[in-house]
DNA sequence: TTTATTCGGGAACAATCATTCCCTATTATC
DNA sequence: GATAATAGGGAATGATTGTTCCCGAATAAA
C-alpha cells in the first residue's frame, strides 16, 4: 500500500490535484477503482496521504542531507544544496507537492492550506534553528538576523521548486555561493 | 472585452486552470457560454489571452515600481519591495497567474510551458540589468555576479509568491533589507 | 469438503465538464 | 422602412468525472 502511495505522489507531484482524474490513479497506483476507494474514503483523502508521505519524505530527505555539515553554515549550505538538486531534472520537472498544494489549492481548500503552512513552518523554524547553530558555534556572524533570513530562504527553496518546473537550468554551487551571503 | 479578461485573470489566478470551469469563467466575465465560444476557440485560448493580459499588465507594474529608484541598487530595492506587497493581502491570496502555470501547466503543456520560461527569462533580464546598472553608476559593487544573483532572486520573487498564498505574513522592509545583503 | 469472509476488480451511475447549435435582439445597409 | 448581418444568450449534447455497487477469487473456519 506504501508503495501505490509513493505512485500516487509521483502522479499528484507532476499534475497536480486537479488534473488527475481517478483513472490516473488507479493507472499509477495499479489498483482498481474499487480498491482504491476500500482504501480511502474519496480522492480528497488520497491527496492527503500523499501529501503526508511526501512531506515525511522530503523533511528526511532534507534533514540528512543537513546533518552532514560540521557546522551551522555548512548544514545550511547543505541543506540549500540539496533543494537545488531536487528541483533540476526530472525530478524538479515533476515537481514539489508542497510547492504545487500552496498554489493550486491553498486557496480553495482549508485543510490543504493548514497542512501547507504548518509545513513551511516546520521548515523555516528548521532553518532558523540552523542559523542559531551557527552563530553559537561561531560560524555565522551574531548580527544574522535568523528568523528573517530564514523566512527569505523558504522563499528561495519554495522559488527554486517553481523555477525547476520551467526548466530553467540551475548551477547549484554558484546559486549558494551567492545565496550564503545572507549569512554575512 | 479586455474587462472581461481582467475577470478571467482573477478567477484563474485563485482557482487554477483545471478548477476552473466554463461556468466560473462566464459567471464571473458576465458572458454567456455561446458569447466566450465566439470569442475564444475554446477554454484553452481563453487562459492564453488571460496569460498573456496579466504578464503585460505585471510587467508594467513591476518596471514602473523600479523607475522610482535614483540608481540601480535602488530600483532593485524597489522591485522586490513591490514583489513582496504584491504577495500579500487578498493579491497574494488570489496568487500569480506565472507561478500557477509554471506549477500546474509547465509539466504537461508545451505552449504554456514556453511562455512562463520567457517571461521568467525577461524577468532575469531585467533584473541582471538593473544589477549592472547598478555597478556602473556605483550603487553595487563590481564583484557582485550579475547573472547567478539575478536567478536567485527570480527564486525568491517565484517564491514571494508561493509563501503568500499560503497566509504567511512579510514584512516588506525586514525581507528587502535581508535580501539586499546578495548585492553586498 | 463446505461454508463464511475478506479483498481486489470492474461495470454501472449520476453529476459535471467543455463544446456546439440555434434562437433572439440589435445594429448597419440599402 | 425593410432587410441583411452580427453579437450575445442559453438550451442541448457527448464525453469525462468521482463515486457506488456488485461480482468472483482466494483465504480461513468448520
Amino acid at each position: 500500500m506504501d508503495t501505490a502511495l509513493d505512485r500516487a505522489v509521483r502522479v499528484f507531484c507532476e499534475r497536480g490535484y486537479h488534473a488527475t482524474s481517478i483513472g490516473d490513479l488507479t493507472a499509477a497506483m495499479r489498483l482498481a477503482t474499487g480498491s482504491v476507494y476500500k482504501a480511502f474514503r474519496d480522492k480528497h483523502a488520497v491527496f492527503l496521504a500523499a501529501f503526508e508521505r511526501y512531506a515525511a519524505l522530503r523533511q528526511e530527505q532534507t534533514r540528512s542531507a543537513a546533518a552532514q555539515g560540521a557546522n551551522g553554515r555548512e548544514r545550511l549550505r547543505n541543506m540549500l544544496l540539496s533543494y537545488v538538486e531536487h528541483s533540476q531534472g526530472s525530478e524538479g520537472r515533476r515537481g514539489c507537492l508542497v510547492v504545487g498544494s500552496a498554489v493550486e489549492l491553498s486557496a480553495v481548500d482549508p485543510v490543504v492550506a493548514a497542512l501547507v503552512s504548518a509545513r513551511l513552518e516546520t521548515n523555516e523554524n528548521f532553518i532558523a534553528g540552523l542559523i542559531r547553530e551557527g552563530q553559537a558555534d561561531g560560524s555565522i556572524p551574531r548580527h544574522v538576523a535568523a528568523d528573517d533570513t530564514a523566512r527569505l530562504m523558504i522563499c528561495i527553496t519554495q522559488g527554486l521548486r517553481v523555477v525547476g518546473k520551467a526548466r530553467l537550468s540551475l548551477d547549484g554551487k554558484r546559486l549558494v555561493a551567492v545565496a550564503m551571503k545572507l549569512l554575512a
